[in-house]
DNA sequence: ATGAAAGCGCTAACAG
DNA sequence: CTGTTAGCGCTTTCAT
């Protein structure tokens, strides 16, 4: 093993202090031009890297952000993180990532964790337990050690605390309001989010974009998990005519195409159906499917921007909630205009 | 802020010296079991966490295992580090995640900042243009330093260092084989993975199938990428008559059944196909998709088990490669034999 | 059984 | 302009 140049292995090597290494490296204006060039040059064939936990330990600084999502399988998570690396490293930050599975105790486990190793600020979306439970202790104390906590996309608003979330309300009701258009009236609402604070607001946004449209029309709501979905659809659509359907997510839409394939029933010509979160599967499915878009990476960024704001300002300040705007992707998975 | 707790906050709120309670917090045999209790105790009422990076100032280590993919939005990596992370916090290790996007220079950063926050271990799936240009100075600096690496995925065997691997050969002619059993005998392969040790693996292996079964029949390879693989696929079958495809990741496996449906063949009385990595897009697709199954997972915790093996027995020893065997999941792109 | 002190690598106040 | 020194929070050797 090569032992790693430190600051001493400079010094020795140019006769010098440390100190005066220390601050050519840091372009002290105490140090002349000469010895600055001298340390460089020296630092630069010696291989030297600062070591970072030194630093942190001085500075309580890491330059390191966690993050905690709760399924990183999950199309949306893996681009939040994308936009979040990329706006990081742009920063000079690095992401310390916790899976937190929907785990409520995952969930405190890892901001304990990340509270230990000394991250700069915490970046965490809620799992479905944790809205559930409406238990936010866990989250409380990392505000009280005042360390900077931003949540996106599953918020919570009882904590004092920035976030950014998705115009989940006017998604929901850009989508009815579009099967509404096509003709569609009798538009059923499939959630796997039951419980959570974003399927509450696209509920909201899918029953008042009918209510607005004609209020004799009865919104039909199935909740689901995708393990029992092709039943529990499967007899809702025994039981109701619908003509539209609107997913909370993307497997759900495809999941829901297929059983009502096995039902007889065809996309778009009988029943039309929209989903959540713009990926992969609803891009390149047969018909591809009409989509509400979650600017996932202009989220991630925005998640990091606001950490390094508050870890760069620390005074108090009222929580701000930024809100993303929603896209309407039109496939083929709907009746056209 | 209410300031964090310290041993030094322990030790006066006690009356005790510092190193008395860093013993007794660490169940030293030289403390008394009287003190031990009233140091716990105290520990647990100030709410006391051991500060991470002066901990690893002086043991110079930090428990965080460096990791670094090529791209989080493709299934397979993203399976690999729920795998990753299940083990590494359950070892009392967390992750600190690097996207290298499939770019050389971001791999080369990337391996400079993890070395420079001193992660014990780094993880790495190479990017193709590492694979591509075989640049691996960047890799060997990491191991001149001593800290351990371990490859997964996209390995490179001029590098001395673990590996672990899916037998990549062996599930391409698997693939192959059973699509010879079902009749087919005019298979192509489509790679998207021109150049990199994976890609070419599952090539040989391909070819292997086709000879041993019967050595008159001509292998043929369409290379292309996801954004021209419409094109290409659509070119190649105006000029070949194939009643079989085999396709290096999944998403090329969904654009190929979309390029065979639009072109008239149908899927699989014309052509069987089989794809590789088994996600929601393979298992939900319309017909849902053969798959070769790595298993991601599994590759995610064996990477981290021999990471962690490698960092607590320091001393040279000969790379091993782990190879984990592949499962072929037989769905209705392919014909029953 | 407990405490004093050195030192991990770095920064920064202070002295020269 | 350069060097000395103290200290970040912790572990660990060496007294007591």
């Amino acid at each position: 093993m090569s032992t790693k140049t430190t600051l001493k292995g400079i010094a020795e090597h140019l006769n010098l202090s440390i100190s005066t290494v220390s601050k050519a490296l840091a372009d002290s204006p105490e140090i002349s031009d000469s010895t600055k060039l001298l340390v460089k040059t020296a630092a630069r064939q010696l291989k030297y890297r600062p070591n970072a936990m030194a630093r942190g330990l001085k500075s309580s600084r890491t330059n390191t952000l966690g993050v905690v999502i709760p399924n990183i399988m999950h199309n949306f998570f893996a681009k939040v993180i994308v936009g979040m690396e990329e706006e990081a490293t742009k920063n000079g930050y690095s992401l310390v990532t916790c899976i937190s599975n929907e785990s409520l105790e995952k969930e405190k486990q890892s901001l304990h964790m990340l509270s230990d190793v000394s991250v700069d600020a915490i970046i965490i979306s809620l799992t479905s337990e944790t809205q559930e439970t409406n238990e936010i202790e866990h989250l409380k104390d990392i505000l009280h050690y005042d360390i900077p906590l931003v949540m996106f996309d599953r918020a919570n608003s009882d904590l004092a605390c920035d976030s950014v979330v998705i115009n989940d309300y006017k998604g929901a009701y850009d989508a009815a309001a579009y099967l509404l258009k096509t003709g569609c009236r009798n538009i059923a609402f499939l959630s796997t989010l039951n419980n959570t604070s974003v399927g509450n607001k696209r509920l909201s946004g899918y029953q008042a974009a009918l209510s607005d449209y004609d209020n004799t029309l009865v919104p039909k709501v199935v909740y689901t998990k995708l393990t029992s979905l092709e039943n529990d659809l499967g007899t809702f659509i025994e039981n109701n005519d619908i003509d539209g359907l609107i997913t909370t997510d993307e497997s759900s839409a495809i999941y829901s195409m297929n059983t009502l394939r096995i039902k007889g029933k065809q996309v778009p010509e009988d029943v039309s159906v929209i989903g959540f979160t713009d990926g992969n599967l609803a891009r390149n499915y047969f018909p591809s499917v009409t989509t509400v878009k979650q600017q996932a990476e202009i989220m991630g960024k925005k998640a990091v921007q606001i950490a390094l704001k508050n870890l760069n300002n620390k005074d108090q300040h009222e929580p701000v909630q930024e809100i993303i705007e929603t896209e309407l992707v039109i496939r083929n998975s709907t009746k056209t205009i």
